[in-house]
DNA sequence: CCCTGTATCCAAAACGTTTTGGAGGATTGG
DNA sequence: CCAATCCTCCAAAACGTTTTGGATACAGGG
């Protein structure tokens, strides 16, 4: 059916070895037959089948990305930017992106990635969403296949990684929120296998430490980064007497959530409750009031370890393998008075 | 390096058809090898690899979509959704999800479908921002290619399509802003080539005249679906004398960026200026005030479609090809006083 | 004892490329 | 005129599967 490089050589009295040395610009093949094979190639639309390229060729000129999404129809923007940066930046270099979802650290999400990665079907992959003890980067280290992640990973001289300083950052959140008056702050946070909780729990500590305040186990809660768990955290949270007069989310979806619990129980965000988030999505600028965030550049990290994955398959180098990122942050209604 | 069906036979003192027809669960290999297989199989790691599997069995297990985005970093929760309603349902049916992005009817994208068609990278793909002469459809009917796709197109009996009567949607907002007193109505619209606006204007220009209101040029933009141009055009709109006391914009995204006009311009939106858009995206709802729009179940969709598209690819009948699908109109206080 | 059938297994071909290792002819230098 | 060099081209191997079309051995029926 489809026209195949044999047809070609056949159509052009030449053998396929020549056809496809023409195709891909080798020099021992004469300039007019070069033109001539370009020519008829295009005449009788001929595309090189991918499978037969990719076998013979040993790569695939894609690379994977797994949604670590636990219920379908994840929605959180924070991913959303991610996959746009993946999507705009493989397409500008050429590689092929290949997307699917799986419940983080489930035995699907292990056979995805072995399956992707021993069939060879892409050529690298992209990790976010890194876990404390994650296998995925042991796993690919040991298997000695390309990959970049979003994350703090200790040993990351062996692979690109971009790392944003959250514990500065929430550190920094807490500061301005003692600034502004408050004593009693609450955190919500992620489930405690997850990097990023790690990070921004341990900078909530230590913005607490350098004011001088005492944790409170009560005003601690664990939510999945929905904005549904950030909602019925904040729920329990507005119960406890005293109630905290500041609640901080681990993420902007959770801070939603928690906005929602709040205008449901009448209580004027900013002057009696603040509220602050984490991520910088679009959302948190458009509630009332908008919300107080820590902003990290999702898009242009997610196209940072693209560019970097192109390179290390094409065994280019990686000028800096570790970045560090400041997340920027974003004074709102929310958290003032 | 990687282990392939010829060690495996080697280590089993087995052929590899054997193994393979042990593998594949044949029924001409005896229960024990077959179990013997399988065993050592998984010891060591075996997984076939893809692309010499693609070779021969002539399918990719992939399913591909292209972005049509003029401008990277495309934000439109519309895509979004859609984008999250392939991955799950493509990783629910087990088939991979190939995303690209390419500037709608450029020669790029030309390429890219043609690319990924004819070198059999993927086994179907999945339309959507039908044109109204769409190139696309014609060229993977003429390679009878499987696809499926949202939108309306003519000769739907071909391939599976879903139809969301925007026509309908939209004269049935013009009849809500003329039940609430509205006469004087502006449409800021989509690129004529697109077919959603032919679809939604005339919806529009349809309910305009059921209400008996002549339509009025000066009151009819062209914007290109995102924030910004809603935010252009509702400026130009704003400072037209008679100036429109209601604004429809053809999609959510337009709409909160005339919104955003309206607010700098310190009019009372709901009161003053009406608003309404399409898509029911999340962020219409965080407004204030929140934006009166059609919804239309974008994810639902975009799982149909795929599910369908997934039945095509292994012969399974479709039962019905060509689904309408209803918007929902959902009025909040953008459009109300 | 032969023939038929059944249960296992396998060699070899095919899928469509890319790459290796030359072959053949023309040209150049001595 | 011969050898060396270049310029073009090509046959065949390889990539790792799946599938085709038997082969072999054993059992049971006549």
């Amino acid at each position: 059916m489809a026209v195949t490089i044999r047809d070609l050589a056949e159509k052009l009295s030449l053998s396929i070895t020549t056809v496809s040395r023409a195709l891909d610009g080798y020099s021992d093949v004469a300039e007019e037959t070069r033109k001539r094979v370009v020519q008829t190639a295009r005449e009788m639309g001929y595309e090189p089948n991918y499978a037969a390229r990719q076998l013979r060729r040993k790569s695939s000129d894609a690379i994977g990305y797994i949604l670590p999404t636990s219920s379908p129809q994840f929605t959180d923007p924070f991913f959303v930017n991610f996959l746009t940066g993946l999507c705009d930046e493989s397409a500008a270099i050429h590689l092929d992106l290949m997307v699917t979802a799986c419940a983080p650290d489930s035995d699907l999400e292990r056979s995805q990635y072995r399956q992707w990665v021993q069939s060879k079907r892409i050529d690298g992959i992209v990790l976010n969403r890194i876990r404390t003890q994650d296998w995925r980067v042991e796993y690919l280290l040991d298997q000695q296949f390309p990959f970049v992640c979003l994350g703090n990973v200790g040993k990351s001289d062996r692979f690109p990684s971009i790392f944003v300083d959250e514990r500065k950052g929430f550190a920094s959140l807490v500061t301005h929120l003692v600034q502004n008056g408050h004593h009693r702050i609450a955190y919500i946070g992620a489930p405690s296998g997850l990097m990023i909780q790690q990070e921004r729990f341990g900078g909530y500590c230590l913005g607490l430490q350098q004011a001088g305040i005492q944790a409170n186990p009560d005003w601690i809660k664990e939510g999945d980064l929905t904005e549904n768990s950030g909602y019925h955290a904040a729920n329990q949270l507005l119960e406890e007497s005293p109630a905290p007069t500041a609640i901080m989310a681990c993420n902007d979806l959770m801070a939603l959530g928690v906005l929602q619990a709040a205008q449901e129980k009448d209580i004027q965000v900013g002057s009696q409750l603040a509220i602050t988030g984490f991520d910088g999505i679009k959302e948190t600028e458009y509630t009332t009031p908008p919300i107080t965030t820590l902003f990290q550049p999702t898009y242009e990290i997610a196209r940072r370890l693209t560019a970097a994955l192109g390179k290390i398959i094409n065994g280019l180098p990686v000028e800096t393998l570790s970045q560090a990122v400041e997340p920027e942050l974003i004074l709102r209604a929310s958290s003032q008075t």
